[in-house]
DNA sequence: ATATCGAATGTCGACGTCGTCATTTCAATT
DNA sequence: AATTGAAATGACGACGTCGACATTCGATAT
C-alpha cells in the first residue's frame, strides 16, 4: 500500500508536508500543494485511518448493535438514518447483529472496543426495553427504540407509541365512530401496551361507552415464533351482531389480516367498516386497498437523532436524555 | 486506554511476552501466562485492532455497500446473512448505503479504502445490473443480487429467478390449470424478465395456448416511485368472462392486491381462483389468509455466500465465479 | 549588507503491536 | 563441574501518521 513516504518521495518534499497538504494545514506555498497533489494522485494515495488512529486515539467510527434484523422488515430504516448522519459528518459505521444471543453480543461488545470506536448505538428493532451487556470498560452509548431496565442509566430515543395511537384513536373518536374493535400486539411488545393503553384512555375521554370497545388479542407467543389469531378475531368481530364501525389494529401486517376477514364477509372498506392500523409498513399499508390509515413510526429520525444524541455523548456532554419521538397520523382512505 | 505496555509493567514482564500470551504462541509457561492473564483482567486491557492492523496490514474488517436499503424490506437478510459469516469467522463488517447516488458511493469506496478493508461486497437490494465505481486502486469485490453490467469483471451471486419461476409455473400446470394470468413487475427489475421468460417457457412447454396467457403490466417507473396499475389490472382479469383459473404475480406485494381484488369480488381463494406470489416476504406472504404459494429468494445464503466467495477473493483465488442461488416453491394454501 | 521576523519546511519521536533476533534460563548430558 | 541445546523471555525497530520542536527561507526594515 502506498504511505505518506511514496508520496513525500515523489513529491520531492518531507512526510511532514504531505501531511499538511492532506490536512489542509495552512502555510503550505500554492506551488508546494500542487507539486504534492499531483503526487497524491499520481499513485492513488489515501491516507489510512488506522494510523491515523492509533495517533489520536479516535477512531471516527460508531458501532450498531441490532438485536432481531429481519423480524420487523423496516426498523432497517432506523439503520440507514444512522448511517445518513455517518455519512454527513465523516463518520463510518460499523455493523452487528446479536441475534438475541447473549454470547454473541458479549462477543461483538469486545470486538468493537477493540475497534476502539468512538460509540455505540444499540438498536432494539422492536419498541422494548433491554439491558445492554456492554462489560466493564465503558464506551458512550445510546439505545434506540428501547429504554435501559430499571438501575441502568443510558441516554435512548424512543417512539411515542402512546401518543401516535391517542391521536389514531382520537381521528375515529371525531369521524363520529361510537363503537370500535381493538385487536392488540404481542402483549411482549412494548408498544402493545402503550397503544393499547392510549386507545382506552382516547375512547374513553371521547366519551364511548366501556362496552362498546371490543378488545381481543392479535398475537402471543415469543417474537419471531408467535400464534396469529388475528384473522379468526377479525372475522369473530365483524360477525357480532352489532358490529362495530371502526377496527384498530396493533400494526399494519394485522390490519392486512382484517382487510382480507372484512373483504370475506363482503363488507365494503371504509363504507362499510373502517379499519387503521399502526406502523406504516409502507409494502403493506400503501398496497392495501384503500390504502390504510396507520401512525408512521419515526425508524429514521431514530436512527438520525440516535447518532445526535451519541456523538453529543462522545464530545463529553455527560448528561442522559431520554428522548421520545412523536408518531404521526397518516389518513389514508381506510377510515370514514 | 490501556495498552499492552501497561499490562506488562503490572505482570512484570516484556511486551512483547503479553503479546505471546494474547496470541496464543507456544513456548510460555504456565506460570508466566497466568500471571500475564491476571492482569489483562485487572486492566481490562483489549488489544487495538487498528495498531495490529498497521503491522500486519491486514484489517479482518470487510465492507458492505448497498443501494436502496429501505426500499425491498426483506433484502436487509442479505446483510444479516454477511454479518453472520462475519461473526463466525472473526470478521467485522463496515455498512454502508449510497441510496443510488454516484458522489456518495465513490466517498464510500474512499472511506473504505482509507479504512484498508480487506474486501467489499457490493449488494444491490432488488436484482439487477451493476456498475460498481470503486475507482483506480482495487479492493477484492464481490457482487451480490447482482452482476457487473458488460466489460466489466467481477465476481458475483444471485438468484435464479429464472428457475424459481419456471418451477412455480410448473406447479401450477401440474395442478391443471390451462388458463393463466399473469401480472409483471416493473420492466426495470432484472428479475422482471427473468420471471416473465420462465413463466412464457414453462406455460409453452406445458402445452397452454399462447391465448390463454392474459400479460399485465403490474408497475412501471423509477424505482421507489413507480405507478401502481396492479389492483386495476387484477379486476380486470378477474372480470373476464373467461377468467383464468389462476393469477401468477411477480412479487408478493402484487399478489395480496390481487387478493383484495378477488375477495372484492366475491371470489374464494383458492376455489375460485388461484393465486400465487414470489419473494417469500413473510410479512406479506404469511399473513394472507390463506396462506400464499411464492417462491423464496435466498436472501441469507446470498450474503453468507457471498462473503464466503469474498473470503477466498481476498486470500488470493484469482478465478472471476459467477454463482446463482436456487430459489425455492414454497407451497402453501393459495393455489390448487 | 545585515538584522529581524514570520512563513515554509523538515526532523524526530510516539502511538500500540508484533516480527526478528539476541539473550537468558534451565534441565539434560558428558 | 562443564557443556550443550532447547525453551523462555526480552530488546529493538518498523508499520503510517502527525504533534512538537527545529531549521531554513525570503521579504522587509535598518
Amino acid at each position: 500500500m502506498v504511505s505518506i513516504k511514496d508520496v513525500a518521495r515523489i513529491a520531492g518534499v518531507s512526510d511532514k508536508t504531505v501531511s499538511r497538504v492532506v490536512n489542509r494545514e495552512p502555510n503550505v506555498t500554492q506551488d508546494t500543494i500542487e507539486k504534492v497533489q499531483s503526487a497524491i494522485d499520481a499513485l492513488g494515495y489515501i491516507p489510512n485511518l488506522a494510523a491515523r488512529s492509533i495517533r489520536s486515539s479516535r477512531t471516527n467510527i460508531i458501532g450498531i448493535i441490532t438485536d432481531y434484523i429481519s423480524t420487523t422488515p423496516y426498523s432497517g430504516d432506523i439503520v440507514r438514518g444512522v448511517q445518513d448522519w455517518a455519512g454527513a459528518n465523516g463518520r463510518t459505521v460499523l455493523l452487528a447483529n446479536t441475534d438475541g444471543n447473549a454470547e454473541r453480543e458479549a462477543n461483538i461488545w469486545r470486538t468493537f472496543k477493540a475497534h476502539r470506536i468512538d460509540g455505540v448505538l444499540y438498536v432494539a428493532m422492536y419498541h422494548r426495553t433491554v439491558a445492554p451487556a456492554s462489560g466493564d470498560v465503558s464506551i458512550p452509548t445510546v439505545l434506540v427504540n428501547s429504554h435501559a431496565e430499571a438501575g441502568l442509566t443510558y441516554s435512548s430515543i424512543e417512539p411515542d407509541d402512546f401518543g401516535g395511537s391517542y391521536a389514531l384513536t382520537q381521528h375515529l373518536v371525531e369521524l363520529g365512530h361510537r363503537r370500535i374493535g381493538y385487536i392488540r400486539l404481542n402483549p411482549l411488545l412494548l408498544g402493545a401496551n402503550q397503544r393499547l393503553d392510549a386507545f382506552l384512555a382516547a375512547t374513553q375521554a371521547g366519551g364511548i361507552a366501556e362496552n362498546d370497545i371490543i378488545v381481543r388479542l392479535g398475537m402471543e407467543g415469543p417474537i419471531g415464533a408467535e400464534t396469529n389469531y388475528v384473522y379468526r378475531e377479525a372475522l369473530s368481530i365483524l360477525s357480532m351482531p352489532n358490529r362495530p364501525t371502526a377496527l384498530v389494529c396493533g400494526n399494519d401486517e394485522m390490519a392486512l389480516q382484517a382487510y382480507l376477514a372484512a373483504l370475506s364477509l363482503g363488507l365494503r372498506i371504509p363504507d362499510d367498516i373502517t379499519i387503521v392500523g399502526f406502523d406504516d409498513f409502507r409494502t403493506v399499508s400503501l398496497a392495501l386497498k384503500p390504502e390504510l390509515t396507520t401512525v408512521a413510526l419515526p425508524y429514521y429520525d431514530l436512527g438520525w437523532q440516535g447518532a445526535e444524541m451519541l456523538n453529543d455523548l462522545a464530545e463529553g456532554a455527560s448528561a442522559i436524555e431520554r428522548r421520545i419521538l412523536k408518531c404521526n397520523l397518516v389518513g389514508r382512505q381506510s377510515s370514514k
